[in-house]
DNA sequence: TGTACATCAGTGAACGCGCGTTCACTGATGTAC
DNA sequence: TGTACATCAGTGAACGCGCGTTCACTGATGTAC
């Protein structure tokens, strides 16, 4: 692992404290998973690592540059979510049929990461945010697909299948995300918070009917 | 208008400032329309009004009941968006297609309002929130109804207008609530921000097709 | 009508808080000879 | 193998910031007689 050339800049392989940078990233996941983004804070995590303030500035520019770090996190967990539900589906029945599949599992798995891990959720996509087109290894799991990429890679199969008009893929994502988006923060901010999970699932359901008739 | 009666509490006609409650208030609506919640910063709207940053405590408890104010504000202003559009409903028509125009004009309120007004909408909505289910004077506009009463009063008007069956009624709200809600936020956070109006509107009528079909 | 009094809206000054960030430093580690 | 040196991860102390909130006050206004 520790390869030290000559001519390029010389990597150590450790560091006084270890990994502080993981440490503090890791820190700064956990603050996000227990109070969102806003609760990401740079002396807080110092704190946690057992370590000065300043020492951060080690191996972050700023408290946004540690935010941003917890947010690509965050992104790769909704991914993973997703993946799990993705991964249950079965290969059995017609294309058409693991096409809507696919659809439901990864609005399923937006939606039960929101409920499950709230905090992690809004740092993900509480505030400001985009998504990449391209896969980043940083922000999928085994795949590298971030939620976006899962979400229009379900919708291409459906058009493969059939069970959708060519004519109406374009922007279809943005319909589809939006409709589990906004139950997404109904359940955790809205008025549906506080439901319990399985009416949560049930309403989650009827909303994934819906956009299947709908789309 | 000034009652003074010797067996109930005096009441004051005027205070040295005129009405510094309402100009509070009024500071604070323009803070959030600016910057959203968190931008509502009691001492920036005693500064705006001209007052001591303490003269705030003889009107609001705390930042907190600012902040409750202004959000009541903003919901009337939602509410009074989704009037104005409902105002434009022919109605000339079969009753089923005024019923399907009157739920495409709360939905398209909904989501002209928060593209127009982001941070009032983002102070609405943006963090935790309940909806009353009983009319509020102070939350509606001309007929006291707030966002989620214009919401449940136009789908009751498609069940009697036998364009959804009662079956479906119940929840029926969340469902479309959600859609319309989760596009708004996109729309203003998230990819689909910096999308043109026209654009947005397109997008914006083929998810309300969605939810039609989907219903 | 005039005067003494009570009310209470707004003042002025100060508080403690926790934050992000900067500075000059120190001493453990890796490297060159 | 040993020694002198350079690097740079983490230290310790301090900063300015703006915030919400509390305190004792003052003086304009309305009220009672």
């Amino acid at each position: 692992m520790t390869v030290t050339n000559r001519n390029t800049p010389t990597l150590r392989s450790t560091y006084r404290h270890g990994d502080l940078r993981r440490a503090l990233l890791e820190a700064g996941i956990d603050l996000a998973r227990q109070g969102g983004p806003d609760a990401v804070v740079l002396r807080e995590a110092t704190r946690r690592a057992g370590v000065a303030p300043n020492a951060a500035y080690r191996h972050f520019a700023n408290r946004d540059d540690l935010l941003a770090a917890v947010r690509t996190a965050a992104l790769a967990a909704v991914a993973e979510a997703m993946e799990a539900e993705l991964a249950q589906v079965p290969t059995t029945g017609t294309p058409t049929a693991q096409a809507h599949a696919k659809v439901r599992a990864v609005g399923a798995g937006y939606l039960r990461f929101a409920h499950a891990e709230t905090g992690l959720f809004r740092t993900a996509f509480g505030g400001r945010f985009t998504v990449q087109h391209d896969p980043d290894p940083a922000m999928g799991g085994a795949t590298g697909l971030n939620p976006f990429q899962h979400l229009s890679a379900a919708l291409d199969d459906l058009v493969t299948a059939g069970a959708l008009p060519p004519a109406r893929r374009p922007g279809a994502e943005y319909l589809a995300w939006s409709t589990v988006h906004g139950m997404a923060l109904l359940s955790i901010d809205g008025p549906l918070r506080g439901t319990p999970q399985q009416m949560l699932d049930g309403l989650g359901q009827r909303l994934l009917d819906m956009v299947e008739r709908g789309l």
